[in-house]
DNA sequence: CGCAATTACTTGAGAGTTCAACTATTGGAG
DNA sequence: CTCCAATAGTTGAACTCTCAAGTAATTGCG
């Protein structure tokens, strides 16, 4: 087993800590800047429109509340306020599960798929300016190791290429581009 | 200039996507399982310990709100009410700057070096045991590398070696370790 | 079948963050 | 020296997220 400290305490290295106070900076200001892109152009933050694209990419549109913070590894409290938001805004509707009556289906609506559609463009060049067209192929690989590991500690049992892929192996609709 | 996209529209590619994925995932849960292990050790999400961590790295232990706030990448408003709340638990103490009556001076107190003392060990243990010790000696360097690149796209002008680094060049006590 | 344990989801309070004012002070142009 | 623009910091409302507790339906054991 390593998945506690079977070693000694440590302190980080120079270099690690080099790396680590960049990864604090660099992670809070590219979640800050995702939220203002997605708030400025449709009026939400980064983790709704998460939401959105993981029911835009399910087949019916469509997933359980519980598969879906399942999914997007959060809360099911977390998800239940989320979704009551995006309901009121109309762009998620919640279906009865016809074989259980606990359950609802959070469903993407018409107009939900449009604003993610209207919006996607603007988001993922958001992405590629601050990410992907500074990096080399190489990085990009790292980019996924170095998260992956630490996926691997923090949410043991998920694997990394199935978080946030509602439909695991074969993407549906590979629209969103993000 | 490359600052924004000169290029043309595009979506990410399959590796982009995939790393993409699995860094959302990955520094999501990494942040909060930092402020769930801050906050059972300490009463304090991750952000305020980092708060404590720049004072403490600081000769005099204390610094202006506003150059604070520069090292911390965070808003003045933002500082203020996290300030407020660790001046509440007796952590830190706003005193009068002497040559600016606009300005205050954030300073650690004993309780709250105390605290920053009592905390830094377990926290640079989830630090290391969630993310270094899965890395290679070359992931770490790549870590850093592509935490500038991002830094750089997002905060212009900030070297990424002195983000949070409250007196830049040489450090005083590297005795927070993270 | 009957009821306890589990599962699905919601609720509401508390905490942190953002954003747009707002106050107080300083500095520089004329 | 007078003002006005810029700077330092605060305020409060709106929003999101967390956590603990609650309701409702289902499962499965005896």
């Amino acid at each position: 087993m390593s998945t506690a400290s079977d070693t000694p305490f440590r302190w980080l290295t120079d270099d690690e800590q080099r790396a680590w106070r960049a990864y604090l900076a660099a992670s809070a200001r590219l979640g800050e800047h995702l939220d203002r892109v997605l708030t400025a152009e449709a009026g939400m933050p980064h983790a709704y429109y998460i939401i959105l694209a993981m029911l835009s990419e399910t087949p019916s549109g469509g997933l359980r509340m519980t598969d879906l913070a399942d999914v997007l590894l959060i809360s099911k409290s977390r998800l239940t306020h989320a979704v009551n938001k995006l309901e009121a805004l109309g762009w998620v509707r919640r279906d009865a599960d016809p074989s259980d009556r606990r359950g609802s289906v959070a469903c993407l609506t018409e107009e939900g798929r449009r604003v993610l559609v209207a919006t996607a463009p603007t988001h993922v060049t958001s992405v590629v300016d601050a990410v992907f067209d500074r990096l080399t192929p190489e990085q990009v690989e790292q980019f996924y190791e170095i998260s992956s590991r630490i996926l691997e500690a923090l949410a043991p049992g998920e694997s990394p290429d199935s978080v946030l892929r509602p439909a695991s192996p074969g993407d549906p609709t590979p629209a969103t581009g993000a």
